[in-house]
DNA sequence: TAATAATCGAGACGGTACGTCAAGTCTTCCG
DNA sequence: CGGAAGACTTGACGTACCGTCTCGATTATTA
């Protein structure tokens, strides 16, 4: 299953060289946007040999995308505490407080931006970062559902569509600022006035 | 006020020239999507030099700017008949249809795709696409209220970022179609089931 | 024969436009060097129309040729005074002493730079400038070779190739000056050092 | 001292591509002339990349300097045989005999014509090509005037002027053939007309 | 202790598009 | 009709970035 699990002869993949990738990539980004974000000056900015990168990585698109996750994933846990409509709300916060740093705000945008003519990047995007969140926060509103006896006014897919479409509306279209109130209308819109919006 | 009030010396701009370079950009993104759209490629195929094309628009995007909105502009003029809700759910249905014709989807996502990178790019289109129906929605939502006597439990603003963002979401995360009825779905959860899905 | 001897209808030509395109060409060309010599320039450092240059000169390099006629025709007329031997000097002294001033330098420079990949320029510079000073010269010489009783030893179609072609060398080659010693130099191993070099 | 005395790192620059441009150049130039021949045309003519000119060539001259100097250098070897005055006389002969050839006369005369406003290529044409001829000429002529007890009536660098000037003389203004008699009325006027012609 | 094998940095390469520039032509209105 | 203004076609320019390639040098496993 592992390629590392039986010893392969040749030289090992240096550690070093593919976290300075990701590294230079994520710094570049946030100093220069995408439009100044060449392979040239990533394997520059390294100390990486531009080979050293295409061997690793199909094109540029997917450098981009493992500097976004690397830098992200961490952030980005589904929280445990509350109620199912807590712990959705904590959710949506956290997307939107992240999107609101700069170093994940900017490659996430150059990664929509740049998946709207790379369709295997949009695949990777939705798979490795759009899916995990929205399984959970359909798991968690069907919960929702459940506990509540005499059910509940909305369809799971249909709330995560409109309150993520509106974040993400602001993201690319708007450009404006995603504050914690406003994240606390759509919600209030959507699942209910009824919860505490802190995470 | 107008600048062809006043005869200006000199040739006057050949509008032959203007109309061909749009009708050409908006062929070759239908055929081959952007990055298959290239200056050199829309100047052949317009019969008009690269140069004309460069004393006119600043870069690529913005020539991409004109022509959606020059083939966009027609087709979405506001719903006149109904009710204020029913105009609401009529003209976001329309923004759906349009988006389901890759003749407007591809540019326009290609149009926001570039301006993530592009502040100006970005501005025109807010100023030249969105805000037209941004206020035509506003206007309607803020009838609704005032028709209302006790009041509705809506803020017109979060409505539309919802709506919209859902849409613009299907459209540059999920790549989902924009049917009819999922259209309803999202009107339903914002402003309440009460109305006819027509146009 | 002269255009201008029938009068003919409509405006006449404008003699201002001739002239300031005249004078706009050798000042772009004394400020700029060949490079930087444009038509669109000379049209607007003129206050002339492009249109009006292509109208009375065939190409850019008409216009470089007129001008530098211009400026040069008056400074060129046959030396009068002294024997044959001494008036030869003195024209080639004189020849050398405009090609000192930058003012004819430049432009002679570029028309031969140009007239090398021009035949039309080539010949228009043969004819209009070299021609004239060709046929004065062989008569100088002849008369020379008759005023001498026992002949002399060279011949005047070598003699001036010798002279004329050191001079342009240095002026095309090694770029040096033309001092009037070093012209002497010249004058002496071909046509003897017997004359009084002034011109 | 040679750089390739050490070995350097990266991929070590093509000599295929290197020659075939400096081929295709002198192709092109022989049957288009210096207008016809373009940096695009080099590099489809020669199957690289106007990338890989552009590394190694300033511009358009620079290619052809070197093409012209890699055809020529071969040629113009210092005659070895018979009295310093003979090979004085059989190096001019050489030097008319190669501008005879249009593979060397066209790229010549367009070199003379584009170092016309660019001075380090008229440094180069003058380091690369003149330099080397002149010094050997007045190696010999400076043995002419020791030879000869009585010493001789001629300064070397005026000698060099006159001949070479007047060989360019014809090459750039009047365009006319460098036959071998002419050549030699040229060195009968100013060395005396006691050698043989032959090379 | 080699031989083998895959990695690495460096950097040249072919390809493709970019945006700019100048030449020379054409089209409008004004004197 | 001549002239000013300026838009137009053509065609080359030089630059930038992509993704591939070829070197010599390095660092592991295998014989």
């Amino acid at each position: 299953m592992d390629k590392r699990g039986v010893a392969r002869p040749g030289r090992p993949r240096s550690e070093r060289a593919r976290h300075a990738v990701l590294e230079a990539t994520r710094s570049l980004l946030t100093d220069k946007g995408l439009p100044g974000l060449t392979v040239d000056e990533i394997a520059a900015h390294a100390g990486v040999s531009k080979n050293t990168i295409y061997r690793w990585w199909p094109n540029k698109a997917a450098v981009l995308m493992d500097a976004f996750t690397a830098a992200t994933s961490i952030k980005l846990e589904a929280p445990a505490e509350g109620t199912a409509v807590q712990r959705f709300r904590a959710q949506v916060h956290r997307v939107a407080r992240l999107m609101n740093e700069p170093e994940a705000r900017r490659p996430f945008i150059a990664l929509v931006a740049a998946s709207q003519h790379d369709p295997e990047l949009a695949a990777a995007l939705r798979d490795r970062f759009v899916a995990d969140r929205r399984a959970a926060a359909v798991a968690l509103l069907d919960q929702v559902a459940r506990e509540n006896p005499n059910g509940v006014n909305f369809k799971p897919d249909v709330v995560i569509d409109l309150v993520y479409g509106a974040l993400y509306y602001r993201l690319l279209i708007t450009g404006q600022h995603l504050d914690a109130p406003y994240v606390d209308c759509l919600l209030d819109a959507t699942v209910g006035p009824e919860a505490i919006s802190s995470d």
